[in-house]
RNA sequence: CGCGCGGUGGAGCAGCCUGGUAGCUCGUCGGGCUCAUAACCCGAAGGUCGCAGGUUCAAAUCCUGCCCGCGCAACCA
């Protein structure tokens, strides 16, 4: 019996599951549904990553224990997979036991073949940035752009892994293998990464202790990747069953498409110094937008996937599942896996009205509806099929196998459309072969021939939709007599094809599956649903005042809103200046870079948002009021902004303030 | 020379890897049926497959160049 083994990645668990992670979760979800009903042992793996130095510094900030935080935050991630019909059958945290163990072993292997090196890391660093630069990040002088001030040369031990050794060895994998990385345009991405060569890279830290130590050297804590990429197969070991999925399986890790690059080349390179068997597929998939808008932070955490189905699933009258097979629906229906795509609320009901209302939905519906009174509401007996019935029969089979083909190609939009077109034909079907014609001239064997094909070919649906709408494919069965689908290893339950029903079986017939929902219901419906992103989001009016250069987060919303104090007004360094030279920034349409005199032994540089509203020649000479003590702001390397100039307007039509005539450049406005 | 994605009937998309009558959903128009969730079925209109070259018996599909959108990245400091 054959083996499956399917996993998301493992989620920071500093963000909140939404709509993207809930993409991954569910189609790794369908795939493992899929693999089931074909009678193979399947197996997903989801969970949360919970190491870091910023892991450690959230906790701290709030007075927390890191372990204590992480606790109440993976959490938040277990609870939400279920309400999406999502079941994982392991849950991993990387601050789990079992998993650090088997990390370290895994380190030790490596390190015992000679892939690991102890070495020092260096480079220029920043204690404003708390993080390394390189060259081209700085200013002559060696200069942190963002802080203005010299950068250190550091050195911290850490251990190399030699990545440089294998790339042949992994050009020779995508050779040989061009399944492992998918789709293929990730594949040419990823291949022509490791083309160019590949350094080794540091998979140790000695600046801070949330994580993995490494065996041996307690000091260095695991680099995450090396910790979080093992996680895969970390949780396999230790159970001679469950290893075999890794041995002895199909291995098919699902990432977004930022993150292939560890996945298909750090990960298979780690494994193969350990000699560990690599994954079979690396498939990564797109980005969404939501409504055609980019998923933008703030857009990220309004947009709850778990909500939606909840809000939909009452709407249809069906509850929490039913809504989340909704959703599941419509992520893998209206995406091509594998590229971007958009997430759109009316295009989701549009659909469900579709699809699922007015094509599968209404074939029961009617079916059902006919055999109430034809049939008394049980599988009649079988009849002799005509032309008609061995039509719909063959057609039936053809999309239903090319249904399957989708799935093992992980192309579930594919497979979906494949298994509608079913529900399409059947309804044709309906049409041409009008039992209730039959049914008035009294032709009984037909009336059964039919509805009993249409009652096998319904069963069949209710089997292909099971991986990506499970709640609705009990329902469905149960209304046709049938048991839910319960997957026992070893047998394929679609092999198959269309199975005839035993006559005298009695059917439920019951409420509409997927009720329609119309013109004004679908409005209400978006208008719910749309996310209310908080104010942040609105577009500011342009003001002349510059915003404080605030120490943020700290002090939050109790203290007035709005006003400063005097001393902190006067913490505002403004400045008169004299604009001395104006050029346009190339590539950056809306940048003028200034130098202004404001009374300094030389100009600054000032890049400003003016170019809509100014030929540099017009600024040249113009008095101007400077913001001096403004953090440096980079705009590209080499292009760093010291100072904000005050204007008003929209970005086309700015008016610039300045001061009367004999102020002298650097005054000091008060 | 920053990275990536896309441009296919009115809208939204698939097809491109593995060239061979341009497909799906919605919308529009006409007809049919009456079992069904104002549903379903049939038919029609509507497309220079971004542009220009090239390869080929044959190009939406392969190659080259260009144009136009969008996303990311450090574009109002």
């Amino acid at each position: 019996m054959s083996r499956f083994y399917v996993t998301t990645p493992i989620y920071y668990v500093n963000d909140v599951p939404h709509l993207g992670t809930s993409y991954t979760t569910i189609a790794a979800d369908a795939l493992r549904r899929y693999h089931l009903l074909r009678g193979q042992t399947a197996r997903m793996l989801t969970g949360t990553d919970e190491h870091g130095q910023k892991m450690e510094r959230e906790a701290l900030a709030r007075g927390v224990s890191p372990a204590a935080f992480v606790d109440a935050m993976s959490i938040r991630f277990a609870e939400a997979w279920p309400k999406l019909e999502i079941q994982a059958d392991d849950f991993v945290r990387t601050t789990q036991e079992r998993h650090k163990r088997r990390v370290q072993e895994l380190w030790t292997t490596i390190e015992r073949n000679g892939d690991l090196y102890e070495g020092n890391y260096e480079g220029w660093y920043c204690y404003g940035c708390e993080g390394y630069k390189t060259e081209k990040d700085l200013l002559p002088g060696n200069v942190c752009p963002l802080h203005n001030r010299p950068v250190e040369w550091l050195k911290e031990d850490t251990y190399f892994f030699r990545l440089s050794k294998y790339v042949e060895p992994l050009l020779a994998l995508y050779r040989e293998h061009p399944e492992f990385v998918q789709p293929e345009s990730r594949r040419n991405e990823v291949v022509s990464f490791v083309e160019a060569g590949l350094k080794d890279v540091s998979v140790s830290r000695t600046s801070f202790t949330w994580g993995i130590p490494a065996p041996g050297n307690p000091r260095h804590i695991m680099y995450v990747w090396f910790d979080a990429l093992a996680n895969y197969w970390s949780v396999l070991q230790g159970d001679a069953e469950r290893e075999k999925f890794w041995s002895d399986g199909k291995v098919v890790h699902l990432v977004g498409k930022d993150i292939v690059r560890f996945h298909a080349v750090y990960w298979p390179a780690f494994l193969m110094s350990a000699g560990i068997p690599l994954p079979s597929t690396v498939f990564a998939h797109g980005f969404l937008t939501f409504g055609g808008q980019k998923m933008s932070k703030s857009l990220r955490n309004a947009v709850d996937p778990i909500a939606i189905a909840r809000t939909f699933g009452a709407a249809i009258h069906g509850g929490d599942a039913a809504g989340a097979d909704v959703l599941r629906y419509q992520l893998l229906r209206a995406i091509a896996f594998g590229q971007d795509g958009d997430f759109d609320l009316a295009a989701m009901i549009e659909r469900y009205n579709a699809d699922l209302g007015k094509n599968l939905g209404n074939l029961l519906a009617r079916t059902l509806g006919l055999c109430l009174k034809m049939t008394a509401s049980k599988v009649p007996p079988a009849g002799a099929p005509t032309a008609l019935e061995k039509d719909l029969l063959e057609v039936a089979e053809g999309h239903a196998r090319a249904a399957l083909e989708a799935w093992d190609a992980i192309e579930p939009h594919r497979a979906l459309e494949r298994t509608w077109a079913i529900a399409a034909a059947a309804n044709q079907y309906v049409d041409r072969a009008a039992p209730w014609a039959e049914d008035k001239k009294g032709n009984r064997a037909r009336v059964d021939a039919i509805l009993g094909t249409l009652l096998s070919v319904l069963g069949l649906l209710s089997k292909l939709i099971w991986p990506v709408l499970p709640a609705k494919s009990d329902e469905m069965r149960k209304q046709l007599g049938l048991l839910p689908l319960a997957p026992a290893g070893g047998v394929d339950l679609l092999s198959g094809g269309v199975d005839a029903r035993l006559p005298g079986e009695a059917l439920a017939p019951g409420a509409p599956l997927f009720p329609t929902l119309d013109e004004a219901a679908a409005r209400a419906l978006v208008e719910e649903l749309t996310p209310r992103i908080p104010e942040a989001a609105a577009p500011a009016p342009p003001s002349p005042a510059p915003a404080p250069a605030a120490p943020s987060p700290a002090t939050p919303p109790a203290a007035a809103p709005g006003a400063l104090s005097y001393d902190q007004f006067t913490a505002v360094d403004l400045r008169v200046g004299v604009v001395r030279a104006c050029e346009a920034v190339p590539k950056k349409d809306k940048l003028l870079k200034l130098a202004v005199d404001v009374g300094e032994p030389t100009p600054r540089t000032i890049v400003a948002g003016l170019a809509l509203s100014f030929e540099p020649a017009d600024l040249v000479g113009r008095k101007v009021v400077v913001v001096a003590n403004l953090a440096p702001r980079e705009f590209s390397k080499g292009l760093v902004s010291h100072g904000m100039l005050l204007a008003t307007g929209p970005s086309d039509k700015l008016v610039l303030a300045t001061v009367d005539a004999d102020a002298a450049p650097g005054a000091r406005l008060k």
